[in-house]
DNA sequence: ACATACATACCGACTGATTGGTATTTATTT
DNA sequence: AAATAAATACCAATCAGTCGGTATGTATGT
């Protein structure tokens, strides 16, 4: 049903223009101070299509978050570090494929539901939740393969998997602030290079290999 | 100069008022959504008053900041960790406090500066700027504890203080997201015990104590 | 094949409410 | 009295959202 709009109708259908356009937008503005005609401008697309498609800004936010969470998955499914036959090799395939993605532009590395979730927990419950689902979902990809190298390496711990993989997603967002706040994506790499070193930490100093203090 | 309102004089004078609403307020709504009407309803305080402090939200935002590192950084000067004579110890102590004052509400110990430079990054250099010398700065005060650990322990790393002391900040930054998002302050508390637990194993796994690989 | 009918996607001028900011007046301090 | 702080009244600009209308695709009947 959707069809292209008049205004450059190469670019595709209403919908998707919104969305794309509030991943960029929403990504260098946060999603407060992006107007509804910010993203109409962006997309080439008059208010009447964005109200047609979307009931609310509100709406439109967590329709974004969504879009996020299917584009990532789909961008790290394919992503080349899955090869490896070692699962703390994929863990750690994981963190320096997320370290070599931090590059260009801040806005095109940085995470659109983190940012939204920082901003609207308390305003926009609707919001906050297709964000939590995004970022909840994506660490669970991580599990398996951190509890695959736990056992195979007898590794007793008193973590989980779960816990550790969404430790890897605070340190990415952190990483991010601290490269918006200072405009150096250095140091978001100084803090990628600190947990993948965790990582290989926790996975050489099993008691059986090496006993601590 | 300054001098108590007519409206709860007892509240104390204007600016001062206007920033610990600032404080408050933006946390729990961010900086866009933040309207100048709602600092001056929560300070108790008229819009010309506002306007006679600060010449603009822009300019309120900063101040804001400013204030931030100036109060944080008194709470922290006068935290227990300090007393510590094993340079270790007050930095493992710096992470126990910090995840201690992980409690009550969310907009309670969550971080002005984090959240603003995330939103504004972009559109409010000045903000931002103000952002970055209040988490620097911060980060600046862990380095010599950092420094002195590794000196006394003869720990070689590839590593800097600077870099570690930069990356408990990420960490922080990150966890209080990943709380926002789930509404959860267990899985920020998560994350500072795995930094608690990256800074053991970095100090444990000295190269003359325990070859790696 | 062609006309009619209907639903959907998009357009763009418009609105009521709210925004950040200003100008002027009033109160307080020194 | 001079200067500063706060209160009040106000404004132009912008906001999210609405609404009547048009363009397009599809189903049906002949």
């Amino acid at each position: 049903m959707p069809r292209p709009t008049k205004q450059d109708p190469e670019r595709g259908d209403a919908r998707t223009r919104l969305l794309e356009a509030a991943r960029d937008v929403i990504r260098t503005k946060g999603f407060a101070a992006t107007t509804v005609s910010d993203l109409c401008d962006s997309a080439g697309v008059t208010s009447g299509a964005f109200f047609h498609n979307f009931k609310s800004k509100e709406a439109l936010g967590a329709a974004a978050a969504d879009y996020w969470a299917e584009t990532t998955s789909e961008f790290f499914r394919s992503a080349p570090y899955h090869a490896h036959k070692d699962p703390l090799d994929r863990v750690l395939g994981y963190i320096d494929f997320r370290g070599a993605i931090i590059d260009g532009d801040l806005a095109e590395f940085t995470c659109l539901v983190g940012t939204m979730a920082q901003e609207v927990y308390r305003t926009y419950p609707g919001i906050r939740d297709a964000c939590a689902a995004s970022i909840l979902g994506h660490a669970a990809t991580l599990e398996t393969d951190i509890a695959e190298a736990m056992s195979a390496r007898n590794l007793q711990a008193d973590w989980t998997p779960a816990s550790l993989a969404l430790h890897t997603q605070a340190v990415l967002q952190g990483a991010f602030i601290l490269a918006k706040a200072t405009g150096d994506r250095e140091v978001a790499l100084d803090s990628v290079n600190h947990l993948r070193r965790y990582v290989e930490l926790l996975f050489q100093a099993a008691p059986s290999r090496c006993e601590a203090r």
